[in-house]
DNA sequence: ATTTTTTGTTGTATATTTACAATTTTTTAT
DNA sequence: ATAAAAAATTGTAAATATACAACAAAAAAT
């Protein structure tokens, strides 16, 4: 199967967690430059890898990765918010 | 990283769209004899070939795969029943 | 400014996933 | 009961993910 290329949000959200490569990769249990690897979009985790970036973040699985460039989350938010409003 | 295993629910979603594996496969993309591993729980898939796999079920991923033995469907359905009923 | 930390890059080795083929067993249909 | 279809099993090859090391570049801290 070729596999699609992936994209992620998992550098914002380390950063908005103000933790480097190196602590995040520890905590998920990989290598530091597997976690630079994923950043840049090189390659895609194994299910289970996401699984845990997903655990560590607390977030679903579907918002921290895409088969679709990711918007920035701020833009994301005023959709929302366009969305509330406009009912 | 030795990949922790996963457990998911193809056979059943996959059964009560009276799809075969051949068919299935077909439609993700892969050979049918993966699919089967994939039933048996052999070894995980990439986090693209789950996207797949959850698009074609029109189900996120978390309801198809997890880091814990899977419930039947039907209990799932009652333990819903009773939060919602003892309210 | 210079040291330290973080990130990026490149290359090689290993592990895991996926493909594919051939055969056997099980299930379903007739 | 028999044939046909589906699923399981086994083995090998390929592609991709992950580990790890060494070094360069960039950013942050002092």
């Amino acid at each position: 199967m070729k596999s699609r290329k992936l994209y992620n949000r998992i550098t914002v959200l380390r950063k908005e967690r103000n933790i480097s490569r190196k602590e995040l990769a520890e905590i998920i249990g990989v290598n530091f430059q597997t976690v630079g690897y994923l950043e840049r979009e090189e390659y895609n985790p194994s299910l289970d890898l996401a699984f845990k970036i997903s655990e560590y973040f607390g977030l679903p699985v579907e918002l921290i990765f895409s088969t679709e460039p990711l918007k920035p989350l701020i833009e994301e938010i005023i959709e929302l918010k366009n969305k509330i409003g406009g009912q």
